[in-house]
This record gives structure tokens, sequence and C-alpha cells, in this order.
DNA sequence: TTTTATTGATTGATTGGTCAATCAAAAATA
DNA sequence: TATTTTTGATTGACCAATCAATCAATAAAA
């Protein structure tokens, strides 16, 4: 029963089923049958519109990371002095979205597929650098640009470890208190750096 | 050529080639054949003597965690203050071998297989509340309690950020500056702390 | 009719796991 | 010492299951 312009909508259904069936499973061991099942639709269409199973785990990835670097970006967008952007990030990367089991497994399991696949690695670097400098440029309006480069690597450490041990750990993860944590981190050290001069 | 006494011996070739091959791969999407391979037995003999593939990969979990233990509890032992307790962790998670790519692969699979299998989860679990309370333990001595327990929860945070981080990174950042930015963020910490009393 | 959407059926390759058989050292026995 | 028995070590061959990928065929819209 083919509806025309049924593309797009397969498209996302299957990465939506992928995240799904990835959150259910934990890693990327998972079939094409089973996220083509999850979708509503057969295996052999899930790789007429994806051409593989590599190729639709790079395009779920893509999804992921656009929908985070879009929420970063609103948040940057709404925010008018530069510490109200840190903030922002920082909120941003521990919102209750990016805490879902689903969510957290899909970037847990391309945390590893960055590993070997060229592709999946460069995606990150993109996510990475980006979001780096979105917290070097923020800082460094309000600090000297070697600190304000350390304490954004510090930041983004503390914000990747947080989210991980969150995540694993049992029972509800507690976005406030990781939040209050990176917020502390970064109030001491600007305190700090102040005093010294 | 049976020699006994060989059970040892292949158990720890076999859970070693598993750390190489995991390493030289990126994840645990490894066969019994090619770990057995690179330990230079017959597959069958893999399974004769761990039973299984979810058994190698926990055993060789066991090992980086008792490797990883092992070293923290010699630096403990050789430290005679509470600060230097905690410098002596901290340089303990970033030492060469634990960078080796091989075994920050190998941790990064762990992660994920944490979140599907029981008992990689509970291991886990063992080794971030061990650590913890070492932290913990070391930093009431010279903070109050409170403070200790949100200090250590932020050391141990960074720790694993920093190890993701640079297992993403093509460049390796050395790890004196992962361990500066750790000390750096415990020092300053502590400095606040004492101030504001 | 042409194009788009969709699938059932199939296949080639891989893999975890099993098992019977073999080999050689060590222990027991003569 | 010589011979036999036992036992741990080890493997090749094999199986059942799974999976990614392909393709020809079908059905409906344009």
């Amino acid at each position: 029963m083919p509806r025309i312009g049924m593309e797009p909508i397969r498209r996302k259904a299957l990465i939506e089923a992928a995240i799904e069936v990835i959150g259910a499973r934990g890693n990327l061991g998972v079939t094409m049958g089973q996220i083509a099942k999850s979708a509503g639709v057969s295996p052999a269409l899930a790789h007429h519109y994806f051409g593989g199973k590599d190729q639709l785990f790079l395009a779920t990835m893509r999804h992921l990371l656009n929908d985070f670097g879009g929420g970063v970006s609103a948040v940057l967008r709404a925010s008018d002095t530069p510490r109200e952007r840190i903030s922002g990030i920082i909120r941003q990367s521990f919102r209750a979205d990016q805490f879902a089991p689903a969510v957290v497994a899909a970037w847990l399991a391309f945390y590893v597929l960055a590993q070997s696949d060229e592709q999946a690695r460069r995606l990150l670097g993109v996510y990475a650098r980006r979001l780096n400098s979105n917290l070097v440029e923020a800082l460094s309006r309000i600090t000297p640009r070697a600190d304000a480069r350390r304490i954004a690597e510090g930041v983004a450490a503390l914000i990747d470890g947080l989210y991980i041990r969150r995540a694993l750990k049992d029972g509800p993860p507690d976005p406030a208190s990781a939040i209050a944590l990176v917020e502390d981190y970064v109030n001491t050290e600007l305190t700090v750096q102040e005093s010294r001069r």
C-alpha cells in the first residue's frame, strides 16, 4: 500500500526504532531485523533506505548529535551573559531526556563505535569541538584565555564523567546534584583565578 | 605435549589476548576464534577453560579491575599523608599502562556491557565504591565530610571523563596534563573550602 | 505505463558452542 | 627399571542458529 512520500517517514521511524532497540539491548549487537520489526517494516526496507547497518547507525548517531546540538544552540541564543551560556550548556547536558535509557545506551555504544569507525569518530569529534569552542568562547570573556581553555576541558570531562557515572548507577540519576557539582567547579575555578590577580 | 599446570598459563594468556583483540577492534564484537588465535590456542580450548564468551569477558574485566585495584592499594600503603594518598590515586588512574589503547577500549566496552549484564554491573559497582571510599577516607581527614564526599565525586568523574575523552581523541594528550587538571581541582576546592571557614 | 513503496524468499558467511578423539606426561604397578 | 594406566591438555570437525545483504516480484499511486 505505497503512499508516496514515505521515505522521510520511514527513515525517521527506523532511526527512532534503532535507538529504542539499542536501548533495550544495551549495545550495538542488534539486528536489522529487530530494528525493522520495531519500526513496523521489513528488514529489506531498512536496507533499501539506508543501504546497510553501518549507515543506519551513523544516521542514528547524527540524529542524536543534532538533537543535542540543537538544544545547546537554543540555550545559547536564549542566554545574555557568558556565565549564563556556561550554565545553559551544563543544564542541557544533564536534561532528563538525555538520561533516557535508550539515549544513554546509544551514546555509550557510539563512544565505542567511534574507536573503530572513522566516520563515527569524525562525528563525535565535530560535536566535541563545537562544545569545547562554545565553552572556551564564553569562559574567555570572564577569565584569561589560558584559564578558559583549562576550565573548559575540566567542565567537558566532568560532564562526560558524571553523565556516565549517573547513567550506570543503579536507581534514578540525580541531574540536579550533577549540575550543582559542575557549577561549583566553574565558580570555584573562576573565584580562585580572580583572587590570584 | 601436555605439560601439567597449563591451566593458569592458558587462562592468563587468553585474558591478555582478549584485551589485545578487544583493543585492536575497539569493541566486544570479537570472536572466540580471534582471541584464541591471538593466544596461540584453538577456540575449543578457550571454551574448555572459560565455559563461554561471556565468562571470558567477565574474567578479563576482573583482571583489569584487580590490576587497577592492586595498584591503588600499593600506592595507598606507600603514602604517609591523606593528601599524598589522593595524589597517588590520581596518578595511578593515569598511569601509562592504564592509558594503553587496548585497556581503554576494554574499559569502554565494559561500560557498555555493564548496562545489560548484571555481573558486569556489579563488578563495576564494586570498583566504583572502593575508589570512592578511598577518596572520601583521605579527603575527610583534611576537609569536612560533606565536602569530602562532593570532592571525591568530582575527582572520580573527572578521572572517568578525561579517560573517555582521551579514548576518542586522535592525538594522545599526555597523562601529565590530565593529572595536573585533577590535582588543580583538588587543590582549588580545598583552598576555597578552607578560606570559607 | 512508469515510478515508488514494500516484502518474502533466499543465500553466503560467520559464529558460539559441542564432542569425540588424540597425545604425552605422570603415576601406579610389576 | 620396564610397563601399564590414568589423566590433563588440546584439537579438528561439525552443527545449529543467526544475520546482513540481495533480488525478483507485487501493489498502489501518478
